[in-house]
DNA sequence: GATACTATTATTCATTTGTATAACAAGCAA
DNA sequence: TTGCTTGTTATACAAATGAATAATAGTATC
C-alpha cells in the first residue's frame, strides 16, 4: 500500500505570511478570537498546520501580526487619502472625517477584528502597545489637522483647548465609526460620513466644512 | 488510607449564580475570553468544575449571562442616576453624560468586558441580539433627552434631525467612554465628563447645559 | 436526632489544541 | 539529468478543555 503524500507548491515567503495573516483574520471574522485556530488557519490558507509554525514560531507571533495587518489597513486609507489631497486644511479634514466613515473603513468585519484584537489588551502586552501607538497616532493625526483649520482661520486658540477639540473631533468619528460597522444596515450610504462632518463641524464653530 | 473530601457549603442558587457569573468576568478581565474556562471560573469562585455545569448547562450559557450582568451593570448606573434626578431636561441631559463619563462606567474592566463579548456577535447570536438590545436602548435614551431638551427651550425640531442628533450624542458619549476606559491615566477625574457637557453643548448648539 | 433531598465533589472520557520532530518533494543550480 | 536546499507535509504527543456520570455530604424538615 503506498499512500501518496499532498501535492504542494512552493510559494514566496511574502505570499505565504500574508495568506496565513489574511486567513487568520477570516477565522477571527467568522468565529471570534477562539476560532483563530492554528489548524483551521492552516486549513483556510489551505496548507498544512506544520507550515504555520514553520513561518510564525508561535500563535501570539502570528495573533501580532495579524493585528498590526489590521490596524495598517484601517489607518492606511485615511491617511493614503490625506496624502492625496491638494486641498486646504477645511477640505483636509472634511476628506479625513468622510474616509473614516465610509466603506470600507467602516464594515462590520473590521469592527469583529478591532474588537477580538482589543480583548487580548491584557492578555497579549505587545497587542496592548500596538493598539496604543495606533490609538496615539490617530488622535495626533486629528489635533494637527484641527490645527490647521484653526490656523486657517486665523482663530487664536491655545494649545490646551486644541487637543481637547481633537480628543472630542476623535471620540465622535470612533462612535459613528462603531454605530456604522454595528448597524450599516440603519444608515444609507453617505449619510454617515455626512452626519460626521456637520457634527464636527458643531464641535468646533465652523461655519463651512 | 481514607480519602477526605474537599468540605463545601450549600450556597442559594441566586449566591451560586452570581458568584460563577462574576468570576466569568474577572477570568475575562484578566485574559480574555479564551481565559474563561470553566475550570478557570470554578477556581475563581472557589468551586468544583462540576458544579458550573450544575447551574448553566453549557459555556455559551454562561457567557450569555455574562454579557447581560455586564450591559445591565453599566446601563443600570446611568438609568438609576436619571430615575433619581427631579431637574429639567437640561439637567437630565447633564447628569445622563456625567454619568456615563465618570467612573464606575468609565473603568479598563468595562472596557475589556465590553470588547470581549461583542467580539462574539458573529460566534453567539443570542450575544448579538442583547448587544443590539442595549444598544438601541442606549440610542432611544438619547434620543428622548435630547427631544425634551428641545421642546423645552421651544425649538421647533423635524424627527428626523432629532434622531440625528440622538445618534451624534450617542456615538461623542461612546467615543468618550472609548478613551476614557483605554486611556484613563490621560484624563484627570471629572475632565472626561467635562468635556462631554462642552461638546454636546456644542453639537445640539445650547448655549447653557 | 433520624431522614430525605439535592447541592457539591470526584472522576472519567472523548476532543481539541499548541507544539515538536521526522520524512518528503518542489524547484533551482550546475 | 543530477544533486541539493528548504518549503511543505505527515505524524506524534502532552496538555487543556467541555461535557458527562457517579458518589458524597450539607442541611432543611419532620
Amino acid at each position: 500500500m503506498t499512500t501518496t503524500r499532498r501535492p504542494f507548491r512552493r510559494a514566496s515567503e511574502e505570499e505565504r505570511r500574508t495568506s496565513l495573516i489574511e486567513a487568520t483574520m477570516e477565522c477571527i471574522v467568522q468565529g471570534g478570537i477562539g476560532a483563530a485556530t492554528i489548524r483551521r488557519v492552516a486549513e483556510i490558507a489551505a496548507v498544512t498546520p506544520g507550515l504555520v509554525r514553520h513561518y510564525f514560531p508561535d500563535k501570539n507571533t502570528l495573533l501580532c501580526a495579524a493585528h498590526k495587518a489590521t490596524m495598517s489597513k484601517m489607518t492606511t486609507q485615511a491617511i493614503q487619502a490625506l496624502d492625496d489631497c491638494h486641498g486646504g486644511p477645511l477640505a483636509r479634514l472634511r476628506l479625513f472625517i468622510e474616509t473614516s466613515l465610509q466603506a470600507p473603513v467602516v464594515h462590520p468585519r473590521n469592527y469583529q477584528l478591532w474588537a477580538s484584537f482589543t480583548s487580548l489588551i491584557n492578555a497579549i502586552p505587545e497587542i496592548g502597545i500596538s493598539h496604543r501607538e495606533a490609538y496615539i497616532d490617530f488622535r495626533n493625526e486629528c489635533e494637527s489637522l484641527v490645527r490647521d483649520v484653526f490656523a486657517e482661520q486665523q482663530r487664536d486658540i491655545d494649545d490646551k483647548q486644541i487637543e481637547r477639540y481633537a480628543i472630542a473631533v476623535n471620540a465622535l468619528i470612533d462612535g459613528l465609526w462603531l454605530e456604522g460597522c454595528l448597524a450599516m444596515d440603519l444608515f444609507d450610504s453617505g449619510s454617515l460620513s455626512e452626519l460626521g462632518v456637520e457634527s464636527v463641524q458643531s464641535l468646533l464653530g465652523l461655519e463651512t466644512l
